[in-house]
DNA sequence: CAGTTCATATAGCAACGCTATAGGTGATAG
DNA sequence: CTATCACCTATAGCGTTGCTATATGAACTG
């Protein structure tokens, strides 16, 4: 251990905690183990970082440069619609590689206070609906989009991150992501008539066999019924 | 103080939690602060309930049953995604009435250990959307849909809980929740848009299908062949 | 050189979650 | 009625937490 570079001590400390942070599956940091790891007593935590809160604060706002730098990099597409998606994708994938760092960040809720990293985040994401919105491609107002789109992304993270990794399955993410997307598109409009053309009389089939298999109780299904279904639906898969 | 009344020290360390979570602005509750106001010592609580967690699980439970005894109330409309609305504000109020508790529940998360509240709330979602399923007003698969809902359903309470009161806008939640909805749901496509933006109605049977035969019990599922009718089903439905 | 300021260390406080141990209480068995 | 035993609660205290009052060293400034 030791950081004991000739760096001055308010990097040790950066780097400690950002490091303990890091690969602390899941415990709790203590200063104490800040402060050893960085070789400092704790007054001098304190003198520089006021607060454990405070040094967390600094952290994070390194980790979210990074974040910013990465977002900015491959952002101007010229379609800010894809730019949101992998502006979602990028918070994601950052939530995801430091999961401890990303619940310092956007899980600390407390009631009434919010950190102000939410708000710069925030603040990203509208600038980039407002490209958006300038190019008529927006439904709603940038701000509320940005909004109603973080608090999805967030929560989406925050579940990921809550699964064993295992079992991990992003398309909750993807899927939620075209969902918020969508809404607040003006493309959703274009279209979609109330009555379209109507389903394919094949289709209708299928959801008649469907309420009559809700309908029937289970015996009266034959297992001839049961394969002709199933051709049915292999006829229509095909097209 | 003191909850001194003749109910057992197990319920009044109960509502003694409660309690002091409902009134602690943000601000942590501790054990002794629990202890003290139930008029009982330490080894009282870790005796009925083994841990500070452990408490405040119970808190949650109990909690958690009014919540579900509300949603339950006023569920069954006729109209699934009718009740999917309902679900979604029921759990925002629930939120913003009892933040601290709700932070409890749904806000304490770590890395790769999701709280058993959780998956409860996902079942609960779940078996609704299951419903939708049947009635054939669903895009895609009822899991997925009550996950990625849930994500952003508890993505938005945080949002809200974490903002000043004053400033609190619930249109945040209501645009979320029927971006949502509406994504999942079976009435947005026909014939939108760009290709995919929407599924064909034969997913949208398929899925619904998918639900009916899933719900039907037994019998019918030991057979070879309604086995590879739902495993085809399956592979149609989540393309 | 004296004075001031900044930065670090010594030592320790109050509060935290939690527990080893023991005492008290009620029901059941002899 | 006594003995036993399981259950529940209290006394006292451990180890750790975030944080600080105070003191010491170093490095500029006059």
């Amino acid at each position: 251990m030791s950081l004991d570079g000739q760096l001055p001590p308010k990097m040790r400390l950066l780097r400690a905690a950002a490091e303990l942070l890091a690969n602390s599956a899941g415990a709790p940091v203590s200063t104490r183990q800040i402060t050893q790891l960085a070789g400092v007593t704790a007054p001098t935590l304190y003198h520089h970082f006021g607060d454990k809160e405070g040094l967390f604060d600094a952290v994070v706002a390194a980790g979210f440069e990074d974040y910013v730098a990465g977002e900015r990099d491959f952002a101007p597409s010229g379609h800010p619609l894809v730019d949101i998606r992998r502006m979602w994708d990028n918070h994601v994938q950052f939530g995801l590689n430091q999961p401890e760092l990303y619940l310092v960040m956007f899980g600390n809720i407390r009631p009434e206070s919010r950190p102000a990293i939410v708000a710069d985040a925030e603040a990203l994401m509208e600038e980039m609906l407002n490209k958006a919105a300038m190019a008529g491609q927006l439904n709603v107002q940038p701000r509320e989009a940005a909004r109603s789109i973080l608090a999805a992304n967030v929560g989406v993270t925050l579940m990921l991150i809550a699964e064993p990794a295992t079992e991990r399955n992003l398309e909750l993410s993807t899927m939620t992501r075209d969902a918020m997307i969508f809404a607040v598109s003006a493309e959703q409009a274009a279209g979609a008539g109330p009555d379209d053309s109507g389903k394919s009389s094949v289709v209708v089939a299928a959801i008649a066999l469907n309420a009559a298999l809700q309908a029937s109780h289970s015996d009266q299904l034959s297992s001839s019924e049961l394969k002709l279904f199933l051709e049915w639906l292999h006829r229509i898969s095909s097209t």
